[in-house]
DNA sequence: TCATATACTGTAAAAATATACAGTATAAAT
DNA sequence: ATTTATACTGTATATTTTTACAGTATATGA
C-alpha cells in the first residue's frame, strides 16, 4: 500500500470522522469546511489520490459517493472486550477498573448462556474438574443457581469458586480435589453472596 | 418503539443493505429503483415515516442524508463464527462443510496466537492436562511447532491430539494419562502429518 | 534553472438530489 | 357514508453536489 501524504492522511481521517458521526460520507465542499480549505476542489484532488493509491472509493456521479476500503483508525471496538478479574482473596469480584488485569476480545455469547466477565482461577481446589490455575471461568453474574452449578461465592473477604448444593440452612461449597474439604455453611449464622456462576471456561496453551 | 407497517419495513431494509454494499445511504431514487415505486415521493414518504417513527434520522437538505437508529437486520455478522469440528476417527479434519458440527461466536484473537478453528476432544488421553472430552480445543494451522506443544496429527487415517516430541527420526506422541501410552513413530518408516497446534482451549459449563 | 509533485484558490456548469405540490386508489375504521 | 391511513404516480423546482477548467504558490530533485 502506497503511502500517504499529511493533506491526505487528514482527509481520510475527516471522511472516516464524518463518516462515524452521521453514518454517511461527506461532500467535497464538507471536507474544506471541517479542514479549511477555500475550495471544493481541494478536497477533490486528495479524494482522487486516496483513490488512486486504493485507500478509499469513489462512485462518480453520485453525491457523498465515497466508500473506504482501507482504514487508517485502529478499529479496537470491532470485537466487545471481555474484564479479566482477578480471583483476589479479599472484597468481591467487582468490575471496577483496578480490578481487571486485562480484556480479552470475544463475544459474550459464545457459550450456550451469556457472560459478564473471566474470573482468573487460583489454587488447586477445582483441579479434578480439569480446571486449573490460571484458566479463566466465564461468569455470569446472577444469583439464580442450582444444585452442582459451579458457583462464585462471597464469604465475608473471601471469595471461592466451587460446586454449589444447599439443603435448607445448609449451604456446601464442594471443591474437586481430594486434598481440599468441603466448606459447609449454615446460613442461619454466617451470610454467603453468590455473585455469579460458571457458564464456560478458556485456557491459553 | 412503534410497528412497521409492510412497506416501511422494505425501505428500511433497502436502506440497510444499500448501506452494507455501498458504505452509503441511497437516494430516493434509488430506492424507488430497488423496490419498483415510479415515483420518488413514494419513497420520500416511507422514510419521513420512518424517521418520525425514530428509526432513521434523516439530515433535511443533505443529499443521502439517511442514518439508521434502530436496525430492523440481524446482526450474526458482528462477531465471527468458528467453526468446531468433531475429532473423527477417519480423516483429516478438514474445514469442509461437512465435517463442521456447528459455529461459535468468537474472536479469533482471543488468545495469544490466533487460530482457525475448534476441534471436539475425544476420549480421555489428555485428562491430566485438564482437557476433557468435548472440551474445544482452539486450533492453529501450522506446521511450525516445537517439543512440548500439544499439537494435532494424523497418522494415517488416525488424527490425535497428543504432546509433541521429536528427536531425529523419532516422534513421540504423549498422552497425558498414565492409561495410555505413548505413540512412537520412526519416521523413516511410517508418515506423520502435523495438521496444526492448540493454541487455548474453550469448555462449555 | 527547469520539470515535477504537492497543495491549493476561484469559478462555473452540468448533473444529481431533495422535496414540495397535486392527484389517484384502496382498505379499514367510525 | 365518510373519514382516515396507507400507498402510491407524476411533475416541477430549488438546492446540493460533482466535476471540469484555469490559475497560483512552494518545495524538491535533476
Amino acid at each position: 500500500m502506497k503511502e500517504l501524504t499529511k493533506q491526505q492522511t487528514k482527509v481520510l481521517a475527516c471522511v472516516e470522522v464524518y463518516l462515524n458521526q452521521t453514518g454517511f460520507p461527506p461532500t467535497r465542499a464538507e471536507i474544506c469546511k471541517e479542514l479549511g480549505f477555500k475550495s471544493p476542489n481541494a478536497a477533490e484532488m486528495h479524494l482522487r489520490a486516496l483513490e488512486k493509491k486504493g485507500y478509499i472509493n469513489i462512485k462518480s456521479g453520485s453525491s457523498r459517493g465515497i466508500s473506504i476500503i482501507k482504514s487508517q483508525q485502529e478499529y479496537e471496538q470491532s470485537g466487545l472486550q471481555i474484564p479479566v478479574i482477578g480471583l483476589v482473596a479479599a472484597g468481591s469480584p467487582t468490575l471496577a477498573e483496578e480490578n481487571i488485569e486485562k480484556r480479552i476480545p470475544c463475544d459474550p455469547e459464545m457459550f450456550a448462556d451469556q457472560f459478564d466477565y473471566f474470573l482468573k482461577v487460583k489454587g488447586l481446589s477445582m483441579i479434578d474438574a480439569g480446571i486449573h490455575e490460571d484458566d479463566l471461568v466465564a461468569i455470569k453474574k446472577t444469583t439464580d443457581v442450582k444444585n452442582g452449578d459451579l458457583v462464585v461465592v462471597r464469604l465475608e473477604d473471601e471469595v471461592t469458586l466451587k460446586y454449589f448444593k444447599k439443603k435448607d440452612h445448609l449451604l456446601e461449597l464442594i471443591p474437586a480435589n481430594e486434598d481440599f474439604s468441603t466448606i459447609e455453611i449454615d446460613l442461619r449464622v454466617q451470610e454467603a453472596f453468590i455473585e455469579g456462576k460458571s457458564v464456560g471456561l478458556i485456557r491459553t496453551h
